[in-house]
DNA sequence: TTTGCGATGTATCGCTGCGATACATCGCGC
DNA sequence: GCGCGATGTATCGCAGCGATACATCGCAAA
């Protein structure tokens, strides 16, 4: 029982306790990329940009960092440019993006798969929408509306299947929720609306 | 400017020291009270009845089981009346409610605190209102709702804070983060609602 | 002056729960 | 007699949370 990951898929990296992260990576790269920043603030950043869709903590964050500047997609900046002199001291660490960070935003940021429609993956993506190619926003819009109606389908067939087992407090649970969906499937119709509208050449640039 | 929890419950809720999930356990016992299942099938009717509001998977399902087990929640039933005479042959286990279960159940469904008004917490507990006091009901009710309103309040006053720097996405994003929240809202105003007019003098029994 | 406090800042630990996977048995059509 | 999908039990690796620890800085009340 030990050892066994088919791999079909997936960068076979990582141990030495080693975290990955899939949203907060973006989310670090997307922030980092306006301006250099330390973790402290970049949290802050990070939460006010979300917003009630989502909060991130220290316990992903950090770890995350640490992985980031590992990997080589961010660099310390206070450690490049400083003196160095000043002996031992430091208590900040100013994060960069390195060049192969960029490189690997953009990658994040053209992906408009099957990540890019769940729920954390569509906000986050969506949060640096200014920042990505047109096309992309497009399908990214388009797969998550497929997602959801997907979900509101197979809802509505259990709902259908077990409606008279229910009580009147679950069943207010299920309409409640599945009008929170179709709210948000309006909301995406508006929004591929306007992507349309204005014009299905234009590409945003970086 | 503070981002942490302002605590003005504080400690009172007696947290300090490793609590057990909670959300899971609740759901197990609110659907072992009706009728002894097993796994598979309890994990199938909890889906149903949660819908598109939560989605529980094995991974978590089937540790809690064991860990009910253990404290003696819940206990196998093909074990205590089956002729035992067939030797080693097992495959199914089911699984039904103990006296002790029963208690713990009554005790979580008579909690209307914090813990009631979280996301998870709520949904679940809503799920089982059918067999919850009626006066627990009117104060969870309550607590969500002030629990959004927090949650509501904090985010409007971070999004005047950097309302400028944000680009049309971010806006938008918030926009329909903040006008979920306020649905929310309306929605537990109308439960609110017609839960004092049926009477507050109603308690439901289980 | 000192003391205390809240904001800033870095970091980790224990835990919950997900998603993928493995494997076994059963019923049923062909 | 075979395949195949539903039923059924179970675990592993990992993401991310929440609480916590600790250190520094600026500032205002004592």
């Amino acid at each position: 029982m030990s050892d066994h990951r088919a791999g079909s898929f997936g960068p076979a990296e990582g141990r030495t306790g080693g975290k990955r992260s899939g949203v907060l990576e973006l989310a670090v790269l997307g922030l980092l990329h306006e301006t250099p920043m330390h973790g402290y603030e970049l949290r802050k950043r990070l939460n006010a940009l979300l917003g009630a869709f989502r909060a991130f903590s220290y316990g992903s964050l950090y770890p995350c960092l640490k992985e980031l500047l590992l990997r080589g997609l961010i660099a310390d900046e206070s450690a490049d440019d400083a003196p160095r002199a000043l002996a031992g001291r430091r208590s900040k660490i100013v994060y960069r993006m390195t060049a192969e960070g960029k490189e690997r935003l953009q990658d994040l940021l053209a992906e408009a798969g099957p990540a890019a429609w769940e729920d954390d993956g569509f906000g986050i993506r969506f949060a640096f929408f200014g920042q990505t190619r047109a096309d992309v926003r497009l399908r990214i819009l388009e797969g998550r509306r497929s997602r959801l109606e997907e979900r509101m389908e197979s809802v509505r067939a259990a709902l259908a299947r077990t409606r008279e087992r229910l009580d009147s407090y679950t069943l207010e649970l299920h309409k409640h929720g599945l009008e929170s969906v179709e709210r948000e499937v309006r909301w995406l119709n508006e929004l591929i609306a306007s992507e349309r509208e204005s014009g299905p050449g234009a590409n945003t640039p970086t």
